[in-house]
DNA sequence: CGTGGCCCCTGATTGC
DNA sequence: TGCAATCAGGGGCCAC
C-alpha cells in the first residue's frame, strides 16, 4: 500500500531509469488502467509514442513526467500499482497493465503492473501558469508535509475552519497530501490523538506536534526505503522495502501499546480500519 | 458548498 | 474440501 515515502522512492527510480528516454511502443493491456485518460487507450498510446519522458515529479501520491509538447504522463499507484524496469523480453507479469518500450539501446522497458487496478496512467495538460507544470487533475492536491513549501499555519487554519474529524482531515488530499490510512494512525498514536477528535478544537501547538510526528513517520519510512506489508509494493527496480516492524499502531490489534501496555484496538472506519490505544488516545467526549 | 459515505478491483485469509 | 464472506484502501463521485 504505497504511501508518500514509497511513492517518492518510485519517483527517484523513474528519474534514474526512465527520465530522458524516448518512447518507442506503448501497449495498454487493461483498459481500466488508463480510465483517467479521457480520450481512451488508443489515444494514450498514440500520443505517448515518440515522446521523450521528462523529469519525474511528485505531488502527494501522484507522479508525473512532462513530455516535450505540454502534456505530462500522470501516474497514480493506487493500492497495488508498481513501476518495474525490466529487460525487454522477460515474461509478462500476471497483472501487467501497460508496457512502454524505448527507442534506445539500454534493453529495458517500463512496466506498469497493478493487481487491483485502482491506479492508472493518463496524459494531461498543465494548469496554466503553474511553475511546476502541475497537471490538471492534480490542481486540488495540496502540498505534502515534507515539501519545503508546505504552509503549517495555513494547514492549522484550515483544520480550525473545518467541521470534521482529525483523521478525515489527514486523508483529505486537498488539505495535506501523501498521508494514507497507515501513517495517519501512526502519527495520531504518536500525538496521542483519537482519530475522531474534531479538527475545530485543534490548538496551534497540537497541530505543530501532529505535523512533526507525520514528518517523523514519513522520514523514517523514507530512510528505510518505504514501507511494505507484502509483495504488492515493489519499487521501480522490483525491490521490496520493509518498515512494518517499526509500526506502533497500525495492524497491532490486541497487542500491547508500546507506551502503556494497553491492548491496541481496531475499529471499522470508512470501510477500512482505525487502530488506536484506548488509554493514550481516549475517545473524545462529544463523539 | 461542505461533509460524509459508497464504490471501483483482485487475491489472501477466514469461517462455516 | 469447497464455497462464500470478509478484508485491504486511494480517491473520485454523488447525495444530502
Amino acid at each position: 500500500m504505497p504511501e508518500l515515502p514509497e511513492v517518492e522512492v518510485v519517483r527517484r527510480g523513474l528519474a534514474r531509469w526512465v527520465s530522458g528516454r524516448k518512447v518507442d511502443e506503448v501497449t495498454v493491456l487493461h483498459q481500466r488502467s488508463v480510465r483517467r485518460h479521457p480520450a481512451g487507450a488508443e489515444d494514450f498510446a498514440k500520443r505517448l509514442q515518440g515522446a521523450v519522458l521528462g523529469q519525474a515529479h511528485r505531488r502527494g501520491k501522484y507522479l508525473w513526467l512532462p513530455l516535450a509538447d505540454d502534456l505530462s504522463m500522470v501516474a497514480h499507484l493506487g493500492m497495488s500499482g508498481q513501476f518495474l524496469v525490466r529487460p525487454a523480453g522477460e515474461p509478462a507479469e500476471t497483472h501487467l497493465r501497460v508496457r512502454i518500450t524505448f527507442a534506445d539501446a539500454l534493453g529495458t522497458e517500463l512496466r506498469f503492473v497493478d493487481q487491483r487496478t485502482f491506479g492508472g496512467l493518463s496524459l494531461h495538460e498543465p494548469v496554466p501558469g503553474d511553475p511546476e507544470g502541475l497537471p490538471y487533475p492534480l490542481a486540488h492536491i495540496a502540498r505534502d508535509p515534507i515539501d519545503p513549501a508546505f504552509d503549517d499555519d495555513a494547514f492549522h487554519a484550515a483544520l480550525r475552519r473545518k467541521r470534521t474529524t482529525i483523521k478525515r482531515a489527514l486523508l483529505d488530499q486537498s488539505l495535506i497530501s501523501g498521508v494514507g490510512n497507515i501513517y495517519a494512525d501512526e502519527a495520531l498514536w504518536r500525538t496521542r490523538l483519537h482519530y475522531e477528535r474534531p479538527t475545530a478544537g485543534m490548538t496551534r501547538p497540537r497541530t505543530a506536534e501532529l505535523l512533526t510526528h507525520i514528518r517523523e513517520v514519513m522520514g523514517d519510512a523514507l530512510a528505510a526505503g518505504g514501507t511494505s506489508f507484502d509483495s504488492l509494493y515493489v519499487n521501480v527496480n522490483g525491490e521490496s522495502g520493509y518498515f512494518d516492524r517499526s509500526l506502533d499502531a497500525y495492524g497491532r490489534e490486541d497487542r500491547p501499546c508500546r507506551r502503556c501496555g494497553t491492548p491496541i484496538r481496531r475499529r471499522p472506519w470508512m470501510n477500512r480500519s482505525s487502530y488506536f490505544c484506548p488509554r493514550c488516545q481516549p475517545v473524545p467526549r462529544a463523539s
